[in-house]
DNA sequence: CGACGAATGAGACCTGGTATCATCCGCCGT
DNA sequence: ACGGCGGATGATACCAGGTCTCATTCGTCG
Protein backbone atom coordinates (compact mmCIF):
# COMPACT_ATOMS: atom_id res chain seq x y z
CA UNK A 1 0.00 0.00 0.00
CA UNK A 2 2.84 2.30 -0.72
CA UNK A 3 1.98 4.33 -3.58
CA UNK A 4 5.17 5.91 -4.37
CA UNK A 5 8.66 6.34 -2.45
CA UNK A 6 7.86 10.48 -2.95
CA UNK A 7 4.54 9.80 -1.77
CA UNK A 8 5.82 9.19 1.80
CA UNK A 9 8.39 11.96 0.92
CA UNK A 10 4.94 14.04 0.04
CA UNK A 11 3.69 13.07 3.46
CA UNK A 12 6.87 13.82 5.37
CA UNK A 13 6.92 17.58 3.78
CA UNK A 14 2.97 18.16 4.49
CA UNK A 15 3.70 16.40 8.39
CA UNK A 16 6.11 19.24 8.68
CA UNK A 17 4.03 21.79 7.62
CA UNK A 18 0.94 21.09 10.21
CA UNK A 19 3.35 20.25 13.37
CA UNK A 20 4.38 24.18 12.88
CA UNK A 21 0.85 24.90 12.75
CA UNK A 22 0.53 26.21 9.28
CA UNK A 23 -1.84 25.04 7.41
CA UNK A 24 -1.98 22.56 4.74
CA UNK A 25 -3.75 23.98 1.62
CA UNK A 26 -3.84 22.36 -1.64
CA UNK A 27 -1.20 25.14 -3.08
CA UNK A 28 1.19 23.99 -0.23
CA UNK A 29 0.02 20.19 -0.92
CA UNK A 30 0.91 20.50 -4.57
CA UNK A 31 4.49 22.38 -3.61
CA UNK A 32 5.06 19.80 -1.34
CA UNK A 33 4.08 17.14 -3.98
CA UNK A 34 6.39 18.82 -6.74
CA UNK A 35 9.15 19.29 -4.21
CA UNK A 36 8.85 15.50 -3.35
CA UNK A 37 9.04 14.03 -7.24
CA UNK A 38 11.89 16.11 -8.42
CA UNK A 39 15.00 13.75 -8.29
CA UNK A 40 17.54 17.10 -7.51
CA UNK A 41 17.56 20.54 -7.01
CA UNK A 42 15.02 22.78 -9.23
CA UNK A 43 14.50 26.58 -9.26
CA UNK A 44 11.49 28.48 -8.13
CA UNK A 45 10.49 28.70 -12.02
CA UNK A 46 10.45 25.28 -12.57
CA UNK A 47 7.82 24.78 -9.95
CA UNK A 48 6.23 27.42 -11.01
CA UNK A 49 5.44 26.14 -14.70
CA UNK A 50 4.87 22.66 -13.12
CA UNK A 51 2.75 23.75 -10.45
CA UNK A 52 0.74 24.95 -13.56
CA UNK A 53 0.58 22.09 -15.62
CA UNK A 54 -1.70 20.64 -12.61
CA UNK A 55 -3.34 23.63 -11.47
CA UNK A 56 -3.42 26.63 -13.59
CA UNK A 57 -4.19 29.30 -10.83
CA UNK A 58 -1.38 29.57 -8.82
CA UNK A 59 0.47 32.27 -8.47
CA UNK A 60 3.99 32.74 -8.77
CA UNK A 61 3.74 34.20 -5.19
CA UNK A 62 2.60 31.26 -3.79
CA UNK A 63 4.97 29.03 -5.17
CA UNK A 64 7.40 31.71 -3.03
CA UNK A 65 6.03 31.65 -0.29
CA UNK A 66 5.47 27.83 0.34
CA UNK A 67 9.21 27.68 -0.67
CA UNK A 68 10.05 30.18 2.09
CA UNK A 69 7.64 28.06 4.38
CA UNK A 70 10.08 24.74 3.57
CA UNK A 71 13.07 26.69 4.07
CA UNK A 72 12.38 28.08 7.41
CA UNK A 73 11.04 24.61 8.37
CA UNK A 74 14.57 23.17 6.69
CA UNK A 75 12.73 20.24 4.56
CA UNK A 76 13.97 22.33 1.62
CA UNK A 77 17.45 24.17 1.42
CA UNK A 78 18.66 26.69 -1.04
CA UNK A 79 22.05 26.24 -2.93
CA UNK A 80 24.07 28.79 -4.15
CA UNK A 81 25.55 26.77 -7.60
CA UNK A 82 28.61 27.76 -9.09
CA UNK A 83 27.12 29.58 -11.91
CA UNK A 84 25.62 32.04 -9.23
CA UNK A 85 21.88 31.10 -9.48
CA UNK A 86 20.10 29.29 -6.80
CA UNK A 87 18.52 26.63 -6.55
CA UNK A 88 16.10 24.42 -3.85
CA UNK A 89 17.13 20.93 -2.70
CA UNK A 90 14.81 18.98 -0.58
CA UNK A 91 16.72 17.52 2.26
CA UNK A 92 16.61 16.25 6.01
CA UNK A 93 15.67 19.05 8.65
CA UNK A 94 17.12 17.23 11.76
CA UNK A 95 20.61 17.12 11.33
CA UNK A 96 23.16 20.47 10.41
CA UNK A 97 24.48 18.48 6.84
CA UNK A 98 25.67 20.18 3.60
CA UNK A 99 25.42 19.15 0.21
CA UNK A 100 26.59 17.04 -2.61
CA UNK A 101 25.43 18.38 -5.90
CA UNK A 102 25.37 16.45 -9.16
CA UNK A 103 26.33 19.23 -11.95
CA UNK A 104 25.73 16.38 -14.30
CA UNK A 105 22.19 15.61 -13.41
CA UNK A 106 21.68 18.34 -10.11
CA UNK A 107 20.82 15.19 -7.95
CA UNK A 108 21.78 16.23 -4.30
CA UNK A 109 23.07 14.02 -1.40
CA UNK A 110 22.81 15.20 2.21
CA UNK A 111 26.92 15.23 3.60
CA UNK A 112 27.00 15.13 7.32
CA UNK A 113 28.84 17.78 8.96
CA UNK A 114 31.52 15.12 10.57
CA UNK A 115 34.83 16.43 10.58
CA UNK A 116 34.26 19.40 9.26
CA UNK A 117 32.81 21.17 13.09
CA UNK A 118 36.34 20.73 14.08
CA UNK A 119 37.70 21.98 11.41
CA UNK A 120 35.58 25.15 11.33
CA UNK A 121 36.24 25.98 14.83
CA UNK A 122 40.08 25.97 14.55
CA UNK A 123 39.76 28.04 11.78
CA UNK A 124 37.81 30.78 13.95
CA UNK A 125 39.96 30.17 16.70
CA UNK A 126 42.88 30.77 14.43
CA UNK A 127 41.40 33.82 13.42
CA UNK A 128 39.70 34.90 16.69
CA UNK A 129 36.56 34.91 14.98
CA UNK A 130 33.47 33.84 16.72
CA UNK A 131 31.88 31.95 14.16
CA UNK A 132 28.03 31.41 13.73
CA UNK A 133 27.53 29.48 10.45
CA UNK A 134 29.31 28.06 7.77
CA UNK A 135 28.15 26.53 5.17
CA UNK A 136 29.79 23.86 2.26
CA UNK A 137 28.91 22.90 -0.99
CA UNK A 138 30.37 20.22 -3.28
CA UNK A 139 30.45 19.93 -6.88
CA UNK A 140 30.91 17.11 -8.92
CA UNK A 141 29.85 14.19 -11.18
CA UNK A 142 27.67 11.72 -10.03
CA UNK A 143 28.17 8.01 -10.20
CA UNK A 144 25.55 7.33 -13.18
CA UNK A 145 26.62 10.81 -14.60
CA UNK A 146 30.29 9.68 -14.48
CA UNK A 147 29.28 6.01 -15.59
CA UNK A 148 26.81 7.97 -18.63
CA UNK A 149 29.94 9.93 -19.95
CA UNK A 150 32.46 7.12 -20.04
CA UNK A 151 30.32 5.42 -21.88
CA UNK A 152 29.25 8.04 -23.95
CA UNK A 153 32.74 10.08 -24.72
CA UNK A 154 35.75 8.19 -23.46
CA UNK A 155 37.26 10.61 -26.28
CA UNK A 156 39.09 13.43 -23.84
CA UNK A 157 42.53 11.56 -22.25
CA UNK A 158 44.89 13.61 -22.81
CA UNK B 1 57.49 56.59 -1.76
CA UNK B 2 54.16 54.60 -0.66
CA UNK B 3 51.23 56.17 -1.00
CA UNK B 4 49.17 53.99 1.39
CA UNK B 5 48.20 49.81 1.44
CA UNK B 6 45.83 50.32 -0.53
CA UNK B 7 47.83 52.28 -3.23
CA UNK B 8 49.92 48.87 -3.50
CA UNK B 9 47.05 46.85 -3.44
CA UNK B 10 46.06 48.97 -6.40
CA UNK B 11 48.32 48.40 -8.37
CA UNK B 12 48.54 44.54 -8.13
CA UNK B 13 45.37 44.61 -9.47
CA UNK B 14 46.00 46.67 -12.50
CA UNK B 15 49.14 44.67 -12.62
CA UNK B 16 47.33 41.72 -12.68
CA UNK B 17 44.65 42.97 -15.48
CA UNK B 18 47.65 44.37 -17.51
CA UNK B 19 49.73 40.82 -17.42
CA UNK B 20 46.58 38.75 -18.28
CA UNK B 21 46.40 41.19 -21.47
CA UNK B 22 43.67 43.60 -20.47
CA UNK B 23 43.94 47.39 -20.97
CA UNK B 24 43.99 49.29 -17.61
CA UNK B 25 41.47 52.42 -19.01
CA UNK B 26 40.60 54.82 -16.11
CA UNK B 27 37.72 53.02 -15.67
CA UNK B 28 39.49 49.89 -14.63
CA UNK B 29 42.16 51.58 -12.67
CA UNK B 30 39.13 53.21 -10.80
CA UNK B 31 37.24 49.89 -10.20
CA UNK B 32 40.41 48.45 -9.22
CA UNK B 33 41.15 51.38 -6.79
CA UNK B 34 37.15 51.08 -5.29
CA UNK B 35 38.36 47.46 -4.71
CA UNK B 36 41.28 48.04 -3.29
CA UNK B 37 39.75 50.95 -1.03
CA UNK B 38 37.28 48.65 0.83
CA UNK B 39 37.69 46.71 3.90
CA UNK B 40 35.51 43.89 3.63
CA UNK B 41 33.07 42.75 0.73
CA UNK B 42 31.00 44.94 -1.20
CA UNK B 43 28.16 44.82 -3.56
CA UNK B 44 28.61 46.12 -7.54
CA UNK B 45 25.89 48.66 -6.86
CA UNK B 46 27.94 49.88 -4.14
CA UNK B 47 30.58 49.82 -5.97
CA UNK B 48 28.82 51.70 -8.81
CA UNK B 49 27.75 54.62 -6.35
CA UNK B 50 31.02 55.32 -5.17
CA UNK B 51 32.84 55.30 -8.90
CA UNK B 52 30.19 57.93 -9.47
CA UNK B 53 31.30 59.96 -7.07
CA UNK B 54 34.36 59.97 -8.77
CA UNK B 55 33.61 59.78 -12.40
CA UNK B 56 30.02 60.68 -13.26
CA UNK B 57 29.83 59.03 -16.07
CA UNK B 58 30.52 55.58 -15.05
CA UNK B 59 27.95 53.05 -16.46
CA UNK B 60 26.52 49.87 -14.39
CA UNK B 61 27.29 48.00 -17.09
CA UNK B 62 31.22 48.93 -17.00
CA UNK B 63 31.45 47.88 -13.46
CA UNK B 64 30.07 44.82 -14.06
CA UNK B 65 32.23 44.27 -16.26
CA UNK B 66 34.78 45.30 -14.75
CA UNK B 67 34.10 43.11 -11.86
CA UNK B 68 33.35 40.07 -14.04
CA UNK B 69 37.07 40.55 -15.41
CA UNK B 70 38.64 40.78 -11.89
CA UNK B 71 36.84 37.91 -10.53
CA UNK B 72 37.86 36.11 -13.60
CA UNK B 73 41.77 36.51 -12.76
CA UNK B 74 40.62 35.94 -9.05
CA UNK B 75 41.75 38.87 -7.68
CA UNK B 76 38.08 39.42 -6.36
CA UNK B 77 35.55 36.81 -5.44
CA UNK B 78 31.93 36.50 -5.26
CA UNK B 79 30.31 35.63 -2.06
CA UNK B 80 27.20 34.36 -1.12
CA UNK B 81 26.24 35.91 2.01
CA UNK B 82 23.55 33.87 4.45
CA UNK B 83 20.85 36.50 3.57
CA UNK B 84 20.89 34.93 -0.18
CA UNK B 85 22.48 38.19 -1.74
CA UNK B 86 25.90 38.53 -3.37
CA UNK B 87 28.69 40.56 -2.21
CA UNK B 88 32.41 40.51 -3.81
CA UNK B 89 35.92 40.03 -1.82
CA UNK B 90 39.36 41.23 -3.10
CA UNK B 91 41.61 38.20 -2.29
CA UNK B 92 44.69 36.53 -3.42
CA UNK B 93 44.59 34.51 -6.71
CA UNK B 94 47.68 32.48 -5.79
CA UNK B 95 46.00 29.67 -3.91
CA UNK B 96 42.75 28.03 -3.25
CA UNK B 97 41.42 29.02 -0.52
CA UNK B 98 37.94 29.99 1.74
CA UNK B 99 36.37 33.00 3.05
CA UNK B 100 35.61 33.84 6.56
CA UNK B 101 33.74 37.19 7.05
CA UNK B 102 32.30 38.97 9.67
CA UNK B 103 28.93 39.27 9.76
CA UNK B 104 29.19 42.79 11.94
CA UNK B 105 31.46 44.59 9.77
CA UNK B 106 31.74 42.81 6.55
CA UNK B 107 35.75 42.15 6.54
CA UNK B 108 36.89 39.09 5.38
CA UNK B 109 39.71 37.09 5.84
CA UNK B 110 40.94 34.46 3.22
CA UNK B 111 41.27 31.10 5.08
CA UNK B 112 43.67 28.56 3.43
CA UNK B 113 42.21 25.05 2.12
CA UNK B 114 44.13 22.82 4.92
CA UNK B 115 42.23 19.30 5.48
CA UNK B 116 39.71 20.33 3.69
CA UNK B 117 40.97 19.43 0.83
CA UNK B 118 41.37 15.93 2.55
CA UNK B 119 37.87 16.09 3.95
CA UNK B 120 36.44 16.29 0.32
CA UNK B 121 38.07 13.80 -0.97
CA UNK B 122 36.83 11.13 1.35
CA UNK B 123 33.21 12.65 1.20
CA UNK B 124 33.48 12.72 -2.49
CA UNK B 125 34.51 8.75 -2.47
CA UNK B 126 32.04 7.52 0.09
CA UNK B 127 29.32 9.08 -2.27
CA UNK B 128 31.03 7.66 -5.36
CA UNK B 129 31.44 10.88 -6.85
CA UNK B 130 34.25 12.89 -8.94
CA UNK B 131 34.44 16.11 -6.92
CA UNK B 132 35.22 19.18 -9.39
CA UNK B 133 34.93 21.83 -7.10
CA UNK B 134 34.09 23.04 -3.57
CA UNK B 135 33.19 25.95 -1.80
CA UNK B 136 33.28 26.96 1.91
CA UNK B 137 31.75 29.72 3.72
CA UNK B 138 31.94 30.64 7.39
CA UNK B 139 30.31 33.60 8.72
CA UNK B 140 30.97 35.19 12.11
CA UNK B 141 31.80 37.74 14.10
CA UNK B 142 35.52 39.53 13.77
CA UNK B 143 37.50 40.27 17.06
CA UNK B 144 37.07 43.97 16.59
CA UNK B 145 33.24 43.40 16.21
CA UNK B 146 33.12 40.99 19.31
CA UNK B 147 34.85 43.52 21.08
CA UNK B 148 32.13 46.36 20.16
CA UNK B 149 29.16 44.46 21.40
CA UNK B 150 31.03 43.53 24.34
CA UNK B 151 31.43 46.87 25.47
CA UNK B 152 28.08 48.22 23.98
CA UNK B 153 25.85 45.66 25.35
CA UNK B 154 26.79 43.04 27.16
CA UNK B 155 23.18 43.42 28.19
CA UNK B 156 21.99 39.48 26.17
CA UNK B 157 22.93 36.83 28.80
CA UNK B 158 20.41 34.70 29.16
C1' DC C 1 -24.21 30.63 9.94
C1' DG C 2 -20.95 34.47 10.72
C1' DA C 3 -16.51 36.35 11.57
C1' DC C 4 -11.82 36.65 11.47
C1' DG C 5 -7.38 35.52 10.21
C1' DA C 6 -4.60 33.03 7.09
C1' DA C 7 -3.75 32.09 2.29
C1' DT C 8 -4.02 33.42 -2.37
C1' DG C 9 -3.39 35.63 -7.16
C1' DA C 10 -2.37 39.52 -9.87
C1' DG C 11 0.66 42.50 -10.68
C1' DA C 12 3.87 46.29 -9.40
C1' DC C 13 8.26 46.66 -7.88
C1' DC C 14 13.21 45.86 -6.71
C1' DT C 15 17.90 44.05 -7.16
C1' DG C 16 21.54 41.92 -9.41
C1' DG C 17 23.14 40.91 -13.62
C1' DT C 18 23.39 40.36 -18.94
C1' DA C 19 22.71 41.64 -23.96
C1' DT C 20 22.53 45.02 -27.51
C1' DC C 21 24.13 48.68 -29.92
C1' DA C 22 26.03 52.79 -31.29
C1' DT C 23 29.79 55.65 -30.00
C1' DC C 24 34.30 56.42 -28.58
C1' DC C 25 38.92 55.88 -27.47
C1' DG C 26 43.56 54.11 -27.44
C1' DC C 27 46.98 52.02 -29.75
C1' DC C 28 49.20 50.27 -33.89
C1' DG C 29 51.19 50.39 -38.36
C1' DT C 30 52.53 53.35 -41.70
C1' DA D 1 50.74 62.87 -38.09
C1' DC D 2 47.04 59.90 -39.94
C1' DG D 3 43.85 56.35 -40.62
C1' DG D 4 41.86 52.30 -39.11
C1' DC D 5 40.45 48.81 -36.10
C1' DG D 6 39.37 46.37 -32.11
C1' DG D 7 38.47 46.82 -27.53
C1' DA D 8 36.07 49.59 -24.04
C1' DT D 9 32.23 52.35 -22.80
C1' DG D 10 27.47 54.19 -21.57
C1' DA D 11 22.63 54.04 -22.22
C1' DT D 12 19.23 51.33 -22.13
C1' DA D 13 16.39 47.33 -22.65
C1' DC D 14 15.93 43.12 -20.88
C1' DC D 15 15.87 39.01 -17.82
C1' DA D 16 15.73 36.17 -13.53
C1' DG D 17 14.83 35.68 -9.00
C1' DG D 18 12.49 37.39 -5.40
C1' DT D 19 9.51 40.63 -2.45
C1' DC D 20 5.48 43.75 -1.46
C1' DT D 21 0.82 45.29 -1.71
C1' DC D 22 -3.76 44.77 -1.88
C1' DA D 23 -8.12 43.16 -2.67
C1' DT D 24 -10.38 38.68 -2.67
C1' DT D 25 -11.24 34.24 -1.08
C1' DC D 26 -10.92 30.35 1.75
C1' DG D 27 -10.80 27.62 6.18
C1' DT D 28 -11.61 27.11 10.62
C1' DC D 29 -13.68 27.75 14.72
C1' DG D 30 -17.18 29.56 17.61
Amino acid sequence: MRPSITGNQTERIVGALERAGYQATPNRRLVAELVAETGGHFTAADLLERGRRERVNIGRATVFRALELLTSLGVVERLDLPSGSHAYVVCDPTEHHHHLVCSGCGRSEDVADGELARLVDEIGQRNGYRIESHRLELFGTCPSCTAATADAGPGEPA
